[in-house]
DNA sequence: GATGAATGAGATTTCATTCAT
DNA sequence: TATGAATGAAATCTCATTCAT
């Protein structure tokens, strides 16, 4: 019992010292740029074995994507434990997004890379696929934030809380986007963080009721 | 200086049957996938000659995104012209992007290409330059029509013109991506125009004073 | 002894379960495309008992090819049985091999593959060297055969058996070979049962004595 | 007009000089271990290079296939020539091929190569298309030798010349394969050279008449 | 005997870009 | 201006074989 045990453990193992090689290859490079070769390297493995462990340099890349993701979900959840609100929750997810990109760029960008893959549901079995699941459970958290509010009154009954919160999961994403790669204040001489805070206030008086 | 001017009109015409050629390639393909090779066959012309009209792909597809951003612009003028007061025309211009989506997949496609490029402002001279300040000029509308909706008191007064317009920019593309990138309707069981309303109907609310 | 005995048996039942795995596989794919590891997977056997059992993958397509050419042996013997007169055992010989070739096209193929590699001689205690003797025995068929026919004056007597059979069974070999695999019924517009026909008539006159 | 037709004998002596290493690469290591890096370096250009003037690999080995069928279309043509009588023409043109396999044996490895291949009838433009269309000429070598054969009385006159052809064409093929890559000397201890002589005795005696 | 993870050496192919003419 | 051959640097992926356990 323990030969299988342990060999499964080792497999584990394996599978993320591969995965953080390949973060570190990926982040520096980014995904487009970055090359097994590379993680191969870096992981100080063959690159065959990258290959056994995962199916293509897309699921590899798919696998990060997911890694954070989790990490966001947990900013999520934390988010929602810490306030009482309905209304708090949704604003604090949404500061939780924002804090996220900016404690992890890297991870930040990968999913944005994610976000721009033309998007079949992901086959099964592949990363791409827990991606997606791993999204869906994110963007539930912020559905349940909204039925809080609505069952507390402080959000607008009439709204529905998935597209709700798939509206407010997709305006986030392309704000931290444009903020984090197109030099907005640059451009348009904007203070960012001014400009989170007129986002939230649009978003928050959107979701109150009057 | 008939001569010199007839070259460059003659010029502009290469340019512009090369750019024919590549939006054919390159909306059929994607950015990624197109060839400097299928482009120059498409434009039956040698594909040095590509690269003494425009420095390399990149450019070439910027140029593109370009087209695209007047087009929209042009979307966001009427949309301006045709309401009168200030929170109808932001709601016009929102609207005016998803249907620019609609009509023109394409065009939105290879914008949303480069709104995920790593964003420098572009080098002088390059079509990326053009294309930011064209974005740049499509939020200079939204915020004019924010400016519009402050004076005639049917938008929060507290509001900043440019940050506000910055922001429903963000909110908007992120919103337009996911539909149309990410298979929302299949994923979450959603009706696409019934989100889209609900969309409009928090930003409008988020804007209105109370 | 028993249990020694039993090994034995066991080890050989082990051979043959790798040997009718790697007939699944070799004869689906062709034994250039064929791997290791899709042989492993049909066997349910790992990978490494492969290498324990055979020596490598040439050496399996070798067993493949044996068992194809033992059964090729058993036609030839049935057809010599089967008719009295030399020349008639030998055209039946030839049928058979034919018959061979349509009934069991994989064993066909892979004694192609087998007569296309360059051909030493086959080291020691290799199935190579099994075909060698394997088909040899065959060719000792046809010269039985001929011997025959000269001992009952249906050949001319001035043939050498071993030439003649040796010649018999190359030029069918590649006669069978341009059916099958060359598709000369469409590129010349011939009937291919009517192409045999005029083989064998070719060959049997050039056997009988005038 | 001196221009373009300059160019276009560049590149043809391009071309040639890319099949030319290209020979030396594949007689060294036989098709299936030449690597296109081997042909790149020994050409001095660079593997890109290599799949502009041809497709693949594959085109390529046809490409000295072809050149190798042209040479022996070339002795057949001769054998025909220099002999007045059908049969004699047959067996010079056997003979003739004999030779092509002595003084070419790497032409004929290669063309054996192409044999094996399963065979579609090569995609129009491809070197595998010229292949088959130089192989039918060659076959209707031999049916034109076949066809004075049976006009000259020394041909039986009641066999079909087109299949006949391509009997004597398979079974020769065959034969040589057999005398080439499988030692059948060594291994039936016989003279290769009576042998050969053995299977002219069959095929004449096949095709006279009585 | 048996396992299966690990290796490692390519193989084929693709293209953006340059440059001699 | 215009051509298009030439470059060259990767990039992804495959497998036969080995070896520690």
């Amino acid at each position: 019992m323990g030969v299988a045990e342990r060999r499964l453990r080792e497999k584990e193992q394996r599978r993320m010292t591969i995965l953080d090689a390949a973060e570190k290859v990926f982040f520096e490079k980014g995904v487009d740029r970055a090359t097994m070769d590379a993680v191969a390297e870096t992981a100080e493995l063959s690159k065959g074995l990258l290959y056994f462990y995962f199916r293509n340099k897309e699921d590899l890349a798919h696998a990060i994507a997911h890694r954070g993701l989790r990490v966001l979900g947990q900013f999520f959840e934390k988010a929602l434990r810490e306030h009482e609100k309905g209304i708090d929750q949704v604003v604090a997810i949404g500061r939780a997004y924002m804090r996220f990109a900016r404690e992890y760029p890297d991870y930040f960008n990968i999913m944005s890379w994610f976000e721009a893959q033309p998007g079949d549901c992901g086959s099964p079995g592949t990363y791409a696929e827990a991606c997606n699941a791993q999204g869906s459970e994110c963007i539930g958290l912020v559905a349940q934030a909204v039925r809080n509010g609505i069952a507390d009154g402080t959000i607008r009954p009439e709204l529905d809380p998935l597209e709700t919160a798939i509206t407010l999961w997709a305006q986030t994403h392309g704000l931290i986007h444009i903020i984090s790669y197109k030099e907005v204040q640059v451009r348009h001489e904007v203070d960012a963080a001014h400009l989170v805070e007129t986002a939230f206030d649009l978003m928050k008086a959107g979701l109150e009721p009057r």
